[in-house]
DNA sequence: TACTTTCCCAACTAAAATAGTCAAGATTTC
DNA sequence: GAAATCTTGACTATTTTAGTTGGGAAAGTA
């Protein structure tokens, strides 16, 4: 599998969506701010979401992004997926072939990997994220613009806001 | 988690080892042959491998390496700590700490992932893997010199052996 | 219309990680 | 002492990651 910070900061943004849903669309700089992602990483990230319709999207003024689909039918692996390409740990990517186009000693075992990473991932929806008690904790602190010192450092603080 | 082919090539070199286990000393010579694994890579490995008490080593003619201790009670995970360092999903690794000093929206779900990953890992042993059929017919193959033109190819024929 | 806000897209880049190679040396056996 | 084998560390090419840069296109607002 392939976990980084592309499929993290996915994941995060579309949480973040969730948690806002019905306050109209989301602009990216707001995720941006409040999740600590760069604006335009963010950017490559929801062109990928919105090719799989994970996120409906509505430009000018007052627009933004919202989900594509319930939270409760948005799967962390779709998303991941979206982003990150695959989850698959085999060598070969399904083939068989990764020695002298044969199967090689591991593959079944790192298969086996895929399908557990797989199935688990794709049976929590961002609902089901969103109503665990310490993600509703870290999104109230967000909420409240409880922004200490490091955050402005990292930010960057526009002049009199 | 980082799956990479180190960890990968770890694995299956580990279970060539047990597979071979009772002919003595197996040299890195002969696995990198079977398993089609760069010599000087394998040697990175295995001396990971060797600082973990995973494998035994015996120098000069006649010698190799064997495993530290029984298949039964060498476990996957084991094998690719020793080589990736860490199996962790999370980005703060563990410190709580990826969003401005504090938890980040998705650092339980990272968490509980890992845990997921390293629990099925660590309850797979080398010998659980060697009773695998697939595991048998593949190292049959190998055993058997059955070897086509790819692999002369990829390996590198000594000339008049 | 002009202006601003937002999404949209493609190309570029610095830094890190990966997957090795290479060269030298230490032990042990014959 | 020669050969086989492990042992170690430094080096390197390639790929991937995590972005940046710079342009645009659509939509609302005055
Ligand atoms: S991982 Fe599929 S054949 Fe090796
Ligand atoms: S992953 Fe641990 S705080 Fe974000």
């Amino acid at each position: 599998m392939k976990l980084t910070t592309k499929g993290r900061y996915a994941v995060t943004a579309m949480l973040d969506l969730a948690l806002h849903y019905g306050e109209g669309p989301i602009t990216l700089a707001d995720i941006a701010q409040r999740q600590g992602i760069s604006l335009s990483y963010l950017e490559q990230l929801f062109s990928r979401l919105r090719r799989q319709s994970l996120v409906a999207s509505v430009r000018g003024p007052g627009g933004g992004y919202s989900l594509g689909k319930e939270a409760r039918e948005i799967f962390i692996g779709e998303v991941i997926s979206a982003v990150d390409e695959n989850m698959d740990t085999t060598k070969c990517h399904g083939a068989h072939n990764c020695q002298n186009n044969e199967r090689c000693l591991t593959h079944d075992l790192w298969s086996d990997l895929s399908n557990q990473i797989y199935t688990y991932l794709n049976n929590i929806s961002l609902q089901d994220l969103m109503d665990r008690k310490a993600v509703r904790e870290v999104a109230d602190r967000q909420e409240h613009g409880d922004v200490d010192a490091s955050l402005l450092d990292q930010v960057g603080t526009p002049a009199g806001v």
